[in-house]
DNA sequence: TCGCCCATTTCTGTATACAGAAACTAATTT
DNA sequence: AAATTAGTTTCTGTATACAGAAATGGGCGA
């Protein structure tokens, strides 16, 4: 079981935040220290640290003195994010069309084609994680890896919401389509098409908006 | 002492990063756990959160198992960090245009006069946490609370860097008309202006990239 | 004189102990 | 019967203890 070589806390927050991820751990849930540590095997020390990089990276809330609790999201908030991430996506995309190299290129197209063969074979979650890919290499081809990695610490924290999204009808078929046309605007060299576009590939907006928000309510607990 | 109610740990946190922010801890300093404790005088545990916590926001680096070490900035990582706040400056004031009320447009005249007082007075260091202000004003213009905080997290990390900006001869003169066209653009509702504005305000360019070049030099020790 | 190896020491990572605060329960009073 | 309060219990925040790893320094050999 201790087979794996990374440090303890490291691999304790990434268990917490798949729990929550995967809503195993919903909204609001209390976290229990001395429960979470006796079911992960491990005393209080490593599971806080992990409880405080959860907390720093918005997972999870502490209210002082009254423990800690899976972050509520509301409504509001959620369509914050995504502005925020539209407009770091369009900064990757207006930045890679004049950065990318042609091995920027040649990962794009691999990404591209690797959902491609996803959304043919119909599988969700093999076409959520080749999705999440491309956009990784989409944020590699801008070449700035502060933007790297601010924009990969959104995605994935808007992971849970976005998978909500990607198993709507036919959600498969557009995003797809959407790649491959921020894909041509990249080779053209056109960072004003490829901003654009990739603001609208994440802005929620119309039907989306009101399927994110439908979605929404499977997530969050009756509680409150 | 400890009259302040403020949670322990952040208080640490606070201390410590204020005195990263002012060159009393350079980038690559050592930190030692028993140590820095001692020095507060608290045991390792509270200060082990505010060391985390400092980790997560990129202040501070761990090296598994060699202990901690503030954080190296190099100049592209720098010009990076410049880029994205660039962005993030923009995007307020794109959003601000169109959002702000009146009451925003009293906080941001306000913030505007007294960075005018401060510049009038000569005291920079009034200045620069007027200007400061000023931009805070701006992201709470913007209507988006997630952007709001993001903005001013990385603003507060450049910190150090743009404090020796404003330190350059004529900084204070020309940032605050620059400060002038952004309010006149967001009071005649013109995002796009607002927000080419506000990128060219943020944006390291020309003679300041120079500058800020140079003056890095005092801030990085000798060591490596 | 330079390099290598071993012992010592320091420091990190983790576990545990303890005090104080918050929450919960139950009993008592209005 | 409902509300309030006292007692109990649980949980957080902090301190301390301990083991293992890394860094340091001295001694020995080439």
């Amino acid at each position: 079981m201790n087979s794996c070589t990374a440090p303890l806390p490291d691999r304790l927050r990434e268990q917490i935040e798949e729990a929550i991820a995967t809503g195993r751990l919903p909204p609001g849930t209390r976290l229990d220290e001395v429960g979470l540590a006796a079911q992960h095997g491990v005393s209080r020390t490593p599971l806080r640290e992990a409880l405080i990089q959860l907390a720093a990276a918005g997972y999870i809330e502490r209210r002082s003195g009254k423990g800690w609790e899976v972050a509520r999201v509301s409504a509001p908030r959620l369509c914050e994010m995504f502005e925020v991430m539209a407009e770091l996506e369009g900064m990757a995309g207006r930045l890679a069309a004049r950065r990318a190299d042609e091995a920027d290129h040649q990962s794009l197209l691999a990404a591209h084609q690797a959902c491609q063969a996803a959304r043919d074979a119909g599988v969700i979650e093999d076409f959520y994680r080749r999705n999440e890919a491309f956009h990784h290499a989409l944020y590699a081809a801008a070449h700035n890896g502060f933007l790297a990695e601010q924009a990969a610490g959104l995605h994935r924290r808007l992971r849970p919401f976005r998978r909500l999204q990607i198993k709507m009808r036919n959600r498969m078929q557009t995003s797809h389509g959407e790649h491959g046309r921020i894909l041509e605007a990249l080779r053209d060299g056109d960072g004003a098409a490829a901003e654009a576009l990739l603001r609208a590939h994440i802005t929620i907006q119309g039907d989306r908006f009101t399927d994110l928000m439908a979605l929404m309510d499977r997530l969050i607990p009756p509680g409150q």
